[in-house]
DNA sequence: AAACTAAGTGTTATAACATATCAATATGCA
DNA sequence: TGCATATTGATATGTTATAACACTTAGTTT
């Protein structure tokens, strides 16, 4: 599985595909799909980066698919729930998984000057922190992982 | 480095000795552990568990130590960067370093049922985390890493 | 000692993030 | 159709965190 990073692609491509297989997942799974999920899975597909749950309501706002923050939690937690989406614990934001379709640990790499963020995947369970859990008798039930620092971009750039 | 975990320990022994540890380092660095921030520290020593910034007021206020949100984020801020505390970032809440001294990338093992917190540690940049940084061309500044599930006392209680 | 400087504190206000609750509506199914 | 469940609308509130500015304290320079 790659990191999805930092790098360009055609993104409007990406963010079409990604949406029609989450339609069809959804459609799999009896799960709904509704116009303000689907808003907000697209917004933050195409935005790709992570965004807070009232910059996506203000987006919303804007074309009537709701103004108070119930809409976007709402939203935000159906798709988290369904794995469309994760959120960014480090910035209280949220961002659309670039690796739909797998049940995965998801890990990110957060630029601290430009806020993109790469999504890829740890095996924690086999790392250090999996042994300390067995060692102590922990149950691990989801894990954060989180990284902050320069993209490959800012570090070229100007401070 | 043990994982200082769920096992129960000498604890008012273990508190009054990282508070000394703290004074000596401090006097060392020139850094002014005032009598707001030694009280915060010697509280989440004390709790031994994650506490929100509001919490740690409610204590402080009824001491007379301050009353409003500043004089706990002040202290907390101060001793995060000093690292005596940590921010749980899943919980939005702060725990005593049970590591001090040393310089670390901390994770921690968090308790769902009754909120006890283990600090262990990491070595991000030589896991998965660390080689999906490297491919990405990315520059790791800090790393969060958290495991939410159940403590060893947690999984043998009722439901 | 007086003046200066840097760090810390007091205080008010507000920004930013998130949820509880209850009524109304839509959807899927017996 | 009628029922059960999921979703949405709307109001209010709860929780976490910082901006801004005045004031004080401790150390340092003159």
């Amino acid at each position: 599985m790659p990191t999805i990073g930092f790098d360009d692609h055609d993104h409007s491509a990406c963010v079409q595909e990604t949406l029609e297989r989450a339609t069809a997942q959804c459609a799999e799974l009896g799960l709904r799909l509704t116009p303000v999920r689907r808003r907000v899975l697209e917004i933050l597909l195409a935005e790709h980066r992570a965004l807070g749950a009232y910059d996506l309501l203000a987006i919303l706002a804007k074309e009537g698919l709701g103004n108070q923050p119930p809409v976007a939690y709402r939203a935000l937690n159906f798709l988290v729930e369904a794995g469309f989406a994760h959120k960014i614990e480090a910035l209280n934001a949220y961002i659309a998984c670039t690796h739909p379709g797998s049940d995965h640990a998801p890990a990110f790499l957060i630029c601290s000057a430009c806020h993109s963020v790469a999504e890829t995947d740890t095996a924690p369970a086999k790392g250090r922190l999996g042994a300390a859990a067995r060692d102590a008798g922990f149950v691990i039930n989801r894990t954060v992982i989180e990284a902050e620092g320069l993209c490959p971009t800012c570090q070229d750039a100007p401070a």
